[in-house]
DNA sequence: AAACAATGTAAGGATATCTGACAAGAGAGT
DNA sequence: ACTCTCTTGTCAGATATCCTTACATTGTTT
């Protein structure tokens, strides 16, 4: 199938990833905040998401509710990012 | 790859819509008017449309560049209905 | 010329998002 | 108990986006 997104494309504004991830908008933005994801930005300063922070923002929820907390789910991050050197 | 979006899941609002095919929201709307598109509508009334509806307005534009009009874009994508049939 | 098709544009109102600030609950440490 | 931090909620004012309706424009058809 040849109408996949291209998964780092940013084109889902804050509502579609609140309804796709059940966080709220408080969430979304206190993680960017806390340098987890990094959204970019429309002209109109609006945030715009890819489907590979939707799947992160999945993550990083399924970590809180397994009691993890920020640091801990940015400490994951940074380890996995080792790992994958060069693409 | 499990992040693929349902083809058929609306998330895109209609500025991403413009972007992704270069189409104007006058033009959007229209083709919406005569019947090529049904794009659902969120809580507040706004269009989301699928990435079908996506691919669906990408065949639109190559069409009516080739010189097709409206009516003839609706004639082509009827007769389309017509072999899918069940699914 | 008149009518139609397709698109642009503008106005006024509704909805969504932004940032910044303050509040509140839970948990940790003193 | 008190204080501090972490995480999230909520509110307010400003900006951005989207809605519908209407009128204008350009090209084509009759």
């Amino acid at each position: 199938m040849k109408s996949d997104i291209q998964r780092r494309q940013a084109c889902f504004p804050i509502r579609v990833v609140m309804e796709m991830t059940n966080l709220s908008a408080r969430q979304i933005r206190y993680y960017e905040e806390q340098g987890l994801i990094k959204p970019s930005r429309n002209e109109g300063n609006q945030r715009m998401f890819s489907l590979d922070d939707i799947e992160k923002f999945q993550e990083i929820k399924s970590l809180i509710q397994q009691g993890v907390n920020i640091a801990g789910v940015k400490a994951i991050f940074a380890s996995r990012e080792q790992k994958e050197g060069t693409d």
